[in-house]
RNA sequence: GGGGGAUUAGCUCAAUUGGGAGAGCGUCUGGCUGGCAGCCAGAAGGUCAGGGGUUCAAAUCCCCUAUCCUCCA
């Protein structure tokens, strides 16, 4: 009797939440592919990440068993994808999670029920194999005892593959870890693939060996299967790739690039890596992660180019990759159905960055004609690595393509010098910090205790609240009593009326009071549901436990609320007029001040930015009434929400409308009637990064006074140019006109042929040729050579010599004709003694040279040697 | 966040050690011409990204700023 043969994606992912719901975890969804609120990591690596702070006790528990299929994005083994049957960048993890619950024999025992039972995946036993951590006597006996693997089948491994940090116990870090057990298939083959990895976190490492492991009071159990894996054991298939939901990608890709899909062939590994990666980016960018240049975005880019460079190395000179993410969302919409509604704008982004990067290549290999003549001349035949380095990471010029075209011209590649040359740059680029990933502060105390503060800020700006924590110089302290600026204290309140910095908008100012004291707030931020109210101490002393009265600083909380209520106007009239994927991309919100990102890849035009803000004050001027309500995720997206894709909102959600204008998901605070906003100026429109582009508007009185400065500065342009202000422009052009009018009058008069004339009726003759030399009082260098050129052209053979100075500023220049110059005089030489004598250098070429010294007074002096200079140079 | 590079005529780009701002395409004018980027002649068009510095002299060297490209984390 065989597996559960040919079972789908889809139903396997279903059996197993099935599966560990019915031991009683929670089903939880997928988290977001890219947690913004997690800073140490890029994209959610692997399935317990949106469990951290259950892990470490760190929030109040609503259950304590767990089931999830999370969506993965690794980029550690990306140059194995395609080359291997089981390396992803993407890839969805299945998973059950204790937190200080059930433990190692649940785990286990559970963990083989799921495979063998018949009504499950009926795997037979003796396919399965497990390893242990080496002292784990504890799961080595339940695998042997109770679950009846025989000896030959489980293998006692090292720290560095069975624990979890791996190696941490002799080498760190310090903190939760554990040893795991893993389960291992036997494949047709012969070989024997992991596909399940169970964590058992039990232990607090505490400094190097010995006895440096204690064991933890709340022991965790974090699981991981990896469904790709599982699948193609299951559907009895060699390649992850060519399980149910990536074979029909894979074949898509062949069939775009006009090629068959042959497993064993370079192109089959291409198709699989191009597969791979749109898939990555498919589920990336729907998460409106654009390609770009750091972090995450980098990340995208990165994927994406390698698969542009695949295709082009498959024949394809034109952009295709964009026509996949459509089979991307077919292969995933029964648990990913959102993928489908973004298909358009992230085949649109896909293409936007394919367009750019064959722009890039094909600017590369211009550069790349003149590096191979230049390895012809030389004859070496090979492609320095160093070469290569340059053109990549200045030109974006990937290498792979550069050893291709030098293929085509039978040269070698430097590969090795490529990469030292790259690790190179890795050094100068320095390496950025890497946040600890279970970093703890002084809140961990607080968040263990309660949810957070309650938020009363929304229908009122003063309210009592009981000080239930106190920060100073990052610890948590009973009391407070240090008066003034020199320690910045932050008060935690049980509830406060005090808006926490969140979704953009600044956190509120105010003060907190109690008999015998006072607190005030310069900010306050919000963090784990806490708002922190930080500030200094006025009078009298802070202590824990307290009453005190909250007081929100109201003129700056109704400018903020202006501010964020014309944001979500402004929202919606982008939407109007550019259309529905001008999306928010991010937004601060200040007092009468707001930014505001949205995805749209051209500059907005004055015109539409002016239709843009009228419509925006005609919504104003509407009065329209604001409301804000609380309910069920699902009805709010009915209701036509305006919601951002990849964010993760809780199950209960704010609605704030706008009587049928807008309507959007939003904590924040909002005036009452949009009549309350005053004025909505738009100062401002700039790309932010590419895809993305912001508006800067302003409302209420900062509106008004941003006018009347503009109004300002016209009044005294008017002033300054005694003109009304109405006709400044007009009058601002003709002066420009005639400025430079004035300019090219003042450059022409030395050189014109009248004094060219008068020059050569002065000239000297000396053996055939004429000699000038003159004082152009005032003229510039640039005249002078002019006036040259009109000698020359007049009169050869001549030699000029013309000087003139303004101030103690003196200039030289001088000129000789051709005849001369093949006699072997040379201009540069003659100006150099008279360029001393006025206290300066000068040089220059054979025909033409310039010279310029500071001492206006020996002017004379200068062109009188000059003149004898020649005489000898000519004479002789 | 850091490294490398770019910015010159409407567009695409040149300009040797610092020494006179150019070409092709486009535009305009005149002439020639039965086609497909028609041909000939001429002209206009420049804050060499912006600011500071070095120098007798800066598109060129140095510093700062802006924008864009690119690699790394």
């Amino acid at each position: 009797m065989g597996a559960n043969c040919d079972m789908k994606a889809d139903d396997l992912r279903e059996a197993y939440l099935a599966f560990f719901e019915s031991k009683g975890c929670v089903r939880r969804p997928s988290d977001v592919l890219v947690p913004r609120w997690d800073p140490s990591v890029l994209f959610t690596p692997a399935g317990m990440n949106q469990f951290k702070d259950h892990f470490l006790g760190k929030c109040k528990l609503d259950f304590t068993r767990a089931t999830t299929c999370q969506k993965c994005l690794r980029t550690g083994d990306i140059e194995n994808v395609g080359r291997t049957a089981r390396h992803h960048t993407f890839f969805e993890m299945l998973g059950n999670f204790s937190f200080g619950d059930y433990f190692k024999r649940e785990a286990i025992h559970w963990a083989w029920e799921f495979l063998t039972a018949k009504n499950w995946l009926n795997i037979p036993p003796e396919k399965l194999s497990v390893t242990v951590y080496q002292d784990d006597t504890e799961a080595y006996a339940i695998w042997s005892d109770e679950i009846g693997v025989p000896a030959a089948r489980i293998t006692r491994m090292g720290e560095d593959d069975n624990f979890w940090p791996a190696s941490s116990p002799t080498q760190g870090p310090d903190g939760v870890c554990g040893p795991c057990s893993e389960l291992f298939y036997r494949m047709p083959d012969g070989s024997d693939v992991e596909i399940w990895n169970l964590v058992f976190t039990q232990f607090n490492r505490v400094g190097p060996p010995p006895d440096n492991l204690r064991p933890l009071p709340s022991r965790n159990i974090d699981t991981g299967m990896g469904l790709e894996r599982t699948c193609a054991m299951l559907q009895g298939v060699d390649s992850n790739f060519h399980i149910d939901i990536l074979r029909p990608l894979v074949e898509a890709v062949g069939e775009v690039c006009g090629k068959h899909y042959v497993p064993g062939d370079d192109d089959g590994r291409r198709m699989r890596r191009i597969a791979d990666h749109v898939r990555a980016c498919t589920f990336a960018i729907h998460e409106n992660v654009m390609p770009g240049n750091n972090e995450e975005k980098y990340v995208v880019k990165r994927l994406l180019r390698r698969a542009v460079l695949d295709g082009r190395q498959m024949g394809m000179r034109d952009p295709f990759l964009h026509t996949l993410p459509g089979t991307v969302a077919e292969m995933m919409r029964r648990p990913y159905p959102e993928l489908a509604e973004t298909v358009d704008r992230v085949a649109a982004v896909i293409k936007r960055e394919e367009e750019s990067f064959l722009a890039t290549i094909d600017g590369g290999l211009e550069r790349i004609e003149k590096l191979f003549t230049a390895i012809q001349r030389s004859g070496s035949g090979l492609v320095g690595g160093a070469e290569a380095a340059e053109l990549y990471t200045t030109y974006g010029f990937p290498p792979e393509l550069l050893e291709t075209l030098a293929a085509e011209r039978n040269c070698a590649f430097d590969w090795q010098g490529f990469r030292e040359a790259m690790d190179e740059h890795g050094q100068r680029s320095g390496a950025g910090l890497r946040m600890e990933v279970f970093a703890s502060g002084p809140l961990d105390a607080l968040k263990k205790a309660m949810h957070g503060s309650e938020f009363l800020g929304y229908d009122r700006l003063e309210a009592d609240g009981k000080v239930i924590g106190i920060i100073a110089q990052d610890r948590l302290c009973e009391t407070f009593r240090e008066v003034g600026e020199t320690t910045p204290a932050t008060v935690v309140l049980d509830q406060t009326p005090f808006y926490g910095e969140s979704g953009g908008q600044v956190g509120d100012t105010g003060w907190l009071s109690w008999p015998g004291g006072r607190f005030e707030v310069l900010d306050t931020q919000r963090e784990g549901g806490f708002m922190l109210h930080t500030g200094h101490l006025r009078e009298g002393s802070l202590d824990l436990g307290q009453t005190v009265a909250a007081k929100v600083d109201v003129g700056r909380r109704g400018a903020i609320r202006r501010a964020h209520s014309a944001t979500h106007l402004i929202h919606a009239a982008l939407q109007h007029y550019l259309g529905s994927h001008a999306v928010q991309q991010g937004s601060k919100v200040d007092t009468d001040l707001l930014r505001f990102d949205f995805a749209h890849t051209s500059s907005v035009g004055a015109e539409t930015l002016q239709l843009i803000e009228t419509m925006v004050n005609q919504n104003v001027l509407a009065s329209l009434p604001v409301g804000a309500q609380l309910l069920p995720l699902a009805e709010a997206r009915h209701a036509g929400a305006m919601m951002l894709f990849g964010e993760k909102y809780p199950d209960v959600v704010r609605m704030v409308s706008m009587d049928g204008v807008s309507r959007e998901l939003c904590g924040g605070t909002h005036v009452s009637n949009t009549g309350q906003i005053g004025q909505v100026r738009i100062v401002g429109e700039e790309s932010v990064s590419a895809g993305t582009r912001r508006v800067t508007a302003m409302t209420g009185l900062r509106a008004l006074e941003r006018f009347r400065q503009a109004e300002g500065v016209l009044a005294e342009g008017s002033a300054a140019l005694k003109v009304p202000v109405a006709e400044l422009p007009a009058r601002l052009a003709a002066m420009a006109k005639e400025l430079k009018e004035l300019k090219k009058a003042k450059g022409a008069t030395p050189g014109a042929s009248l004094s060219v004339d008068d020059l050569l009726s002065s000239a000297i003759d000396c053996g055939g040729t004429r000699v000038v030399v003159a004082d152009l009082r005032g003229a510039d260098a640039a005249a002078m050579r002019q006036c040259i050129d009109h000698l020359r052209r007049k009169a050869s053979p001549i030699a000029v010599l013309l000087g003139s100075c303004e101030g103690e500023k003196v200039t030289l220049v001088a000129g000789i004709s051709r005849e001369l110059e093949e006699r072997g005089l040379s201009a540069g030489n003659w100006i150099r003694e008279p360029a001393g004598i006025v206290g300066g250098k000068g040089g220059g070429r054979a025909d033409l040279a310039q010279a310029g010294g500071k001492l206006a007074d020996k002017l004379p002096a200068a062109l009188a040697a000059a003149k004898q200079e020649i005489v000898k140079l000519l004479g002789g």
